[in-house]
DNA sequence: GCCCAGGTGTTTC
DNA sequence: GAAACACATGGG
């Protein structure tokens, strides 16, 4: 089987298992962008209380985060941890986003990233979650979950940076964004769900059939 | 009490 | 360059 006909197969297994995971949670476009930041190396209930305490104060916009001030918005953000950090940061993001917002429609992906790995506090993985899950633009989201699953597969290697998991993804499946949001959705899902970190359910798991830890 | 979470930047060898 | 470290809350 190639390697894109196993991509799409994977794929297949984990919707038909576990359906349709309706990502990016959050109604606003704005909501998202925050929840990519706050959510890094962070439990997605502590970001919830967090984005909750956003709403109730009213600053959930790009022109009310980037007036506020700092202090302000890490007290707002606490619940989600490394609040002085990550408060920060919204306020790095926030201020890019202010320069570019009449262009971004016009980007492409490429310059649009870009963009948004200039800004401190803003990594590969918080920049391709924005370009995809806010922007709609097709790329291929990485984390740690993409990696410990497919390397237990043998697809990669945990020694393979970012950006060669990426490539694996994006060279041997269509450039579409229905499935790359779908796709790493259904990742994070079936990492939290089935292969957990220290004792992986692979009794149960639905590609048991090409995992080395199914594999009896 | 210990481990972990939808990372990133800086410091240090 | 890669490895170690700082950043911090809250759930299991």
């Amino acid at each position: 089987m190639s390697l894109s006909s196993l991509l799409l197969w994977i794929f297949n297994r984990f919707f038909s298992a576990y359906g349709p995971q309706h990502w990016w949670p959050g109604d606003t476009q704005i909501e998202i962008i925050v929840g990519a930041v706050l959510t890094q190396n962070t439990s997605w209930i502590n970001v919830e209380k967090a984005i909750a305490n956003l709403k109730r104060a009213g600053v959930l916009s790009v022109e009310l985060l980037y007036q506020l001030p700092v202090e302000d918005i890490a007290s707002l953000i606490r619940p989600a941890g490394y609040y002085n950090v990550k408060a920060r940061r919204l306020k790095n993001l926030v201020s890019k986003l202010a320069d570019i917002q009449t262009d971004i429609e016009d980007m492409c992906v490429e310059e649009l990233r870009v963009e948004l790995l200039s800004v401190n506090g803003i990594g590969k993985e918080t920049a391709d979650s924005i370009i995809l899950y806010a922007f709609g633009k097709p790329i291929f989201v990485v984390d740690g979950y993409t990696k410990r699953i497919f390397s237990r597969l043998g697809i990669v290697s945990t020694r393979d940076n970012y950006d060669v998991v990426q490539d694996v993804f994006m060279s041997n499946l269509p450039r579409d964004v229905a499935l790359y949001n779908e796709y790493h959705a259904l990742v994070v899902h079936h990492a939290k769900n089935v292969c957990l970190k220290r004792n992986p359910k692979c009794n149960t798991c639905v590609i048991r059939e090409v995992c080395k830890h199914g594999k009896v």
